[in-house]
DNA sequence: AGAAAATTTGCTGTTTTATGCAATATATTT
DNA sequence: AAATATATTGCATAAAACAGCAAATTTTCT
């Protein structure tokens, strides 16, 4: 195995798990403690990751940017996050909506992979900075507290005038029966302008979400092209999703 | 269990809730008393939480002044952000632009002041997000990654709708005679928007910055209305400015 | 292709770091 | 003041980092 191959993997391996033991990956690749620690020094040195005593962590695990450790429920969202990833061709045009499930994904985007990314999300924004082909294009307008988006007439407003190869979404609510459902009536607004303007609407969402409503609804659930959940496609509480004409991942 | 790992739990403990006990992590961690103690100690050196007996609090607990990092000549910035922060006033409309200066200055706005404030910048928008009287508004657009800031001729095309009653502006380079000028020309497009959209345009700037100049001019001196650096307004320093129309603060 | 040079890798012994434990000291509470 | 909880110190152990060296591999050059 050549060193590059091994350095990429390290990566990864950090990039997926914000960490990794040097044991543990030398092992993995069966190679020596010691050479796994040289490749960790390189990449070190090169501000790929962060090499620390026993092992190496993520970047993003120290800088300003996401010190995501305390999102709930984060080894689901990474799963789905990673099955996103697997949708996105070079040269895609994308969107990416805000909450801890796309922010995941924006996060897990390939340092090589040439993207233009369209998002709402300051956060997600700010994820994307750290990726040097990605062109990062903010919309903007009024930002909610909470949501950490752009909201309100004039985000709706430039959405109209664009469209996208996929609009990854999140929701707070989705039921098979009353489709995409939020608490916020804002957000809702901008929802329905992000689905209209994506080719196809790529909902990402952890299967407790799955069979839960509320007040405002964003759209049916045959608005979504594809749905992302942990769960394996065949998974039985996916049933009530598998008769709409809905592509499971 | 990575030490960083540890520290990172225990930091975004400390940062959730405000305080932790040493014993409660130290069982939630699964290692000795000792080893907590000893990362709280460490993670006290570096200023990232304050040590107290039996556990820990946040900074922001103790110093009314955020967890700042590593701002170069901070100081200075404070002072100069505490200045202008002194000419808002009770529902203005600014514009608060990118760069370390003007985040303090966006840190630095006082909870209860209720304004309206837009921003190109990224890591402005996320500070203002925790002021709860303060509609923020970030205009979108293409993403300086560097300079974490929208550009390009949609964000231009935004600004020209808007007056600010105040524009608030960093600068890479001034000099009395050649006014403001930066290194990027991108940059200078926007700045020039925001001077135009500002009734009054208000320059911070720490004092290292005069008498410098770069390849590209955003404005002259004179489209300045007040200039705001970390000197006394009657330091010599400023001299050369005095002759302008132009207030020193 | 084959030799020489340069790089990479694994091994050795040594040094440093991390961690837990116990004894003692200090602070806090009742 | 006594009882309890928390801190400090020194020490022992294990794991990890480091430095130097030699074998193996890859690259470069003729």
């Amino acid at each position: 195995m050549l060193k590059e191959e091994r350095q990429r993997t390290i990566l990864n391996e950090v990039e997926l798990h914000n960490r990794v033991l040097l044991t543990d990956i030398a092992e993995r690749l069966d190679v020596s403690i010691d050479t796994v620690r040289r490749d960790v020094k390189e990449l070190d040195t090169e501000n790929k990751l962060r090499k620390v005593h026993g092992g190496a962590i993520s970047l993003a695990f120290t800088s300003p940017t996401a010190p995501n450790n305390n999102t709930y429920a984060l080894q689901e969202k990474i799963n789905i996050a990673e099955k996103a990833v697997s949708l996105l061709k070079e040269g895609s045009v994308v969107f990416i909506d805000g909450g801890t499930t796309c922010l995941e994904l924006a996060r897990l985007i390939p340092q090589r992979l040439q993207l233009t990314c369209f998002t709402l999300s300051l956060p997600v924004a700010m994820q994307l900075l750290s990726k040097p082909n990605v062109e990062v294009i903010l919309i903007g307008g009024r930002i909610s507290k909470e949501a950490q988006i752009a909201i309100g007439a004039s985000t709706i407003n430039e959405l109209t005038a664009i469209k996208f190869d996929y609009g990854f979404i999140g929701t707070g609510y989705v039921d098979s029966l009353h489709g995409l459902t939020e608490f916020d009536w804002d957000i809702v607004q901008v929802k329905k302008a992000v689905i209209n303007a994506s080719k196809k609407a790529v909902l990402l969402c952890i299967s407790e979400k799955l069979n839960s409503q509320h007040r405002y609804k964003t759209c049916d659930i045959n608005a979504i092209n594809t749905m992302i959940t942990e769960l394996d496609p065949s998974n039985n509480l996916l049933n009530l999703f598998r008769n709409h004409d809905i592509r499971l991942l």
